[in-house]
DNA sequence: ATTGAAAGATACAAGTC
DNA sequence: GACTTGTATCTTTCAAT
């Protein structure tokens, strides 16, 4: 990880299809070199893949929230399988599981405040594993374009 | 957007950097009209970029945290400030903001446990609009590859 | 709106320093 | 490890359906 991979990481975060032409001219060296060191980078598991974005709006998926969720008892079982339960449903975006094993936050993206409503009552409510619940709307997320590297 | 559309929105979701040609075979269409189909999704704001991603733990930032900010007064300037200041911070990743206004939802990537201590220290401590912080580690993040539409 | 073919640009591999 | 050159493949445009 030196200078030029740190900057092929960089760019191509912020546009990953841009020709290799392009980026090797950006960085700075042939076009050759530049495509030796992605295909490295990709081997070495620092770049672990290449994703479109999507709009969640034009998904008809305007209204995001945050579901805290609190489980027990504590067994690996009981996590496990409320992860997957929590994964499976096309609502859900992303799922953080919270050190202690205790906490869950459900990350949603849903087409509107109703159907939030709709979704917390029929897809959280009756799961007995449940034992504390709070959701928040987001009103704004911002997400970094660029994660770089951090000093060791 | 129609079953092509989608259908294209998904498998560029989940490899953006498959060649043209390529994605036209698998969603059954000549590649011609593939390529216009996706100049037309990114024209119409429902694909809004090709991003690179990354390993955290290559970039030397294995310990993943969410943080719970609550400040105080609830004016404009104050949330627009904190959330400006956050985002400029390195060790950052994204800015929720939640409903109501007073809540702020962090989440940051650093190299150990023991910068994060030092992190939350240094960055956070000292902020005199802060009246409520938590922080959370944590232990897993899965992210849905394929985001898809929901029915109206 | 979709298609097929033609023109220009690109990725990728081999060989050299 | 990086650069230059050559070839196969691809993107992109355009006239036609």
């Amino acid at each position: 990880m030196d200078e030029l991979d740190a900057a092929i990481v960089a760019h191509l975060q912020a546009d990953a299809r841009q020709t290799n032409r392009e980026l090797a001219r950006t960085v700075g060296v042939a076009p050759s070199t530049c495509l030796e060191r992605v295909r490295s980078l990709r081997e070495r598991g620092v770049v672990t893949g290449f994703h479109a974005e999507v709009d969640l709006g034009e998904l008809n998926r305007g209204v995001q929230a945050l579901l805290h969720v609190q489980v027990r008892p504590l067994s690996r079982t009981v996590i496990q399988s409320f992860k997957a339960y929590a994964m499976a449903l096309p609502e859900v975006l992303s799922v953080f599981v919270l050190t202690g094993g205790d906490d869950f936050l459900v990350h949603v993206a849903v087409p509107s405040v109703g159907s939030l409503h709709a979704f917390v009552m029929d897809k959280f409510s009756g799961r007995r594993e449940i034992v504390g619940f709070r959701s928040s709307v987001i009103y704004e997320h911002s997400r970094k374009p660029i994660i770089e590297p951090l000093d060791v």
